[in-house]
DNA sequence: TTAATAAAGGATATAAGGGTCTTTTATTAG
DNA sequence: CTAATAAAAGACCCTTATATCCTTTATTAA
């Protein structure tokens, strides 16, 4: 079939692994327990240094909390739990994701569609008003009760 | 802010390259007027040399058709417009694309779904759907008609 | 105050996608 | 047959995402 093995995705692995780490974290972080850098890549089967990268960047813009030191590591303040997930996808992937063509054109809109448009759009807008409506807390509590794999 | 730039995409470039590529011949081609890479290159904005390694990756899968020599160039066959779409999604980005999790786990199904399975599954599927009962005939009358930019 | 710990930060390496250039092959007009 | 044309093919380079390593900073326990 000679197909191009280049794999495309919705969500860059960075974004991937941000989101199943918040979610780790809301899942395994308690009050006498920080959650490390080290026991999320193991447990998440990400590279630890890779996951640092991403980890520093999501604490850089306040989607969670570290502190340093012995007994230091991740946790979610009450502040981070009201984060939405397009948030987490805007920080990781950039503001185009939900908002670009599928085709690539310079504009994407309804008055000008590309050839496309109807069939991507419905589906594209349907997810980002999920996740705009998805809060990190919300997430981990059906991950929780669901028993939802990470 | 602090983003990422890495700007991630559902289609590859290529992928969307082909699409609008084979659009395109559907548009222009008549059997007096091959349109050859140069003059779609031109028309489509794309950098010749690498839209032509596209064409002829869909050449080799029978998507387009092609001649080589004075006035040749590419056209499609009555068995190139049945082609659907989401063939040439597979031929350029894998067959992965509309199966894989978002979250880049290794399996993805409503028995062991991820965080966020189902928020995804049915923008993922939907768009799948429509893409599958879709061919570039189709598609093609469609952009003739409601004179849709490529 | 010191040693240990863990995140933050910076520099660097690797792989893949995207893009360019040159040569070869097929076709056609003259 | 020859010259011109245009796709096919292969080699190559650039940029970016992914991944690794090393040093610095902050925190804690002793
Ligand atoms: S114009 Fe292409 S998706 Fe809207
Ligand atoms: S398991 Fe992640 S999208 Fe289905």
């Amino acid at each position: 079939m000679t197909t191009n093995q280049s794999e495309s995705h919705v969500l860059s692995k960075s974004c991937q692994y941000a989101l199943r780490a918040v979610v780790y974290i809301a899942a395994h972080s308690t009050t006498t327990h920080l959650v490390g850098a080290q026991e999320m890549a193991d447990g998440l089967d990400i590279p630890k240094h890779f996951l640092s990268k991403i980890l520093q960047q999501l604490t850089r813009n306040q989607v969670i909390s570290s502190t340093k030191g012995p007994h230091g590591g991740f946790f979610l303040s009450k502040e981070n739990e009201r984060i939405t997930i397009d948030r987490i996808v805007e920080i990781m992937d950039g503001p185009g994701l939900f908002k670009a063509c599928v085709l690539g054109l310079p504009q994407c809109s309804s008055t000008k569609p590309c050839p496309l448009h109807f069939q991507a759009v419905e589906y594209r807008d349907g997810l980002y008003n999920k996740l705009k409506r998805l809060n990190i807390k919300e997430l981990a509590l059906v991950v929780h009760q669901e028993n939802i794999k990470i």
